[in-house]
DNA sequence: TGTACATCAGTGAACGCGCGTTCACTGATGTAC
DNA sequence: TGTACATCAGTGAACGCGCGTTCACTGATGTAC
């Protein structure tokens, strides 16, 4: 039996992980290098190995968020009747349930420039312009985009930070109506 | 001549615009008790006086942001031949002149509960909530005014963090279609 | 009118804390000959 | 097969910093008699 070389324990993936789970437990506030580096049972110092500072690491636990939500999103428009609405649902499932990470993603100006960042966002952004494209008239179809990526935004923001209506409902299904409301037929 | 009693400068308000100019210049990074105090020209102690501890002020700024920002969306609902898109044309408009401050009113979830704060919040949603209600029909008002909320809101966030794909052009004009797109009367 | 006292806004020094980053280093692993 | 050396991931101590908050205080203003 050839003795499979141990996958070695990448330190950087360590890291991005131990990053979205003091998100998860603590949000945004805790998130500090040393505070990650510390639960990846590692000194301060061997972050540097992999990021050149506390803002790319932080901008790479926010990629890896992204991916993640661009996955989810593909997998809604795939597999449902209405793949539009399923985005919606989705996305809005996304944020409330990585409520920190989502604050991150979109929180900082700071993270404002980062290329992987952007990349992951415009795959994002992709997968809900071209449900969108094929779902409304050609000249239309841009600014209902638009519209669309700003409604979910919205609405998750807003759920995130409990400033919606008390008696709105769950965000999920909220996300649903307010969709179907922009686009009937998604 | 009766000397007028030299309107005695409040502390309390001082603070308050303090506060405000420091996030103009730079940011909510920037906006610490000590920060606020030292452009007050005060010791750090002297805010105790006022406000309870650190978050308690932070939710006073946010606070006077908000009815800054219901004045705005007032103005533009009286004095605009299509009021409801005016409110959205405002609202982003208040959003990215001010972002530091939008960002401290709807970022961090510590603030959530300061029935100040929300009270003003509520103010601003009734704004843009009757004139939806004026506009719509009777079943549709709740949903319409939610949607349009949650897309003011997205627009605004989204243009404060430059995360809208970059021919979008300027963002009061985005707002005006978005909003038409979504209540065509408005 | 003058004195004694209470109130109150703001002072200034000090506390402990966790942070991001730097530095010189160690010790294991890989490579050349 | 053995030796010498380079590479490289991670260590651990230390730095300076600004923070929020506490404490005992000062000095001006108002009030009672």
């Amino acid at each position: 039996m050839s003795t499979q070389k141990p996958a070695k324990p990448e330190l950087r993936s360590v890291l991005l992980q131990a990053g979205r789970e003091i998100l998860a437990a603590d949000g945004m506030a805790g998130l500090g290098l040393r505070a990650v580096t510390r639960r990846a049972g590692v000194s301060p110092t061997a972050a540097y190995r992999y990021f050149a500072d506390r803002e790319h690491l932080l901008a790479a636990i926010a990629t890896s968020g992204v991916w993640e939500l661009t996955a989810d999103l593909e997998t809604a428009d795939r597999s449902a009747a209405e793949p539009l609405i399923a985005q919606g649902v989705a996305y809005v499932h996304f944020a409330t349930a990585n409520a920190a990470l989502y604050r991150l993603i979109f929180g900082p100006e700071r993270l404002a420039h980062y290329p992987e960042l952007e990349n992951a966002l415009a795959a994002a952004y992709g997968i809900l312009a071209a449900r969108v494209a094929k779902t409304v008239a050609p000249g239309e179809a841009e600014d209902k985009s638009l519209a669309c990526w700003c409604l979910m935004h919205g609405l998750a923001s807003l759920a995130i930070d409990t400033r919606l209506p008390s008696d709105s409902g769950m965000p999920e299904a909220l996300a649903a109506r307010l969709v179907k409301a922009l686009v009937p037929r998604g």
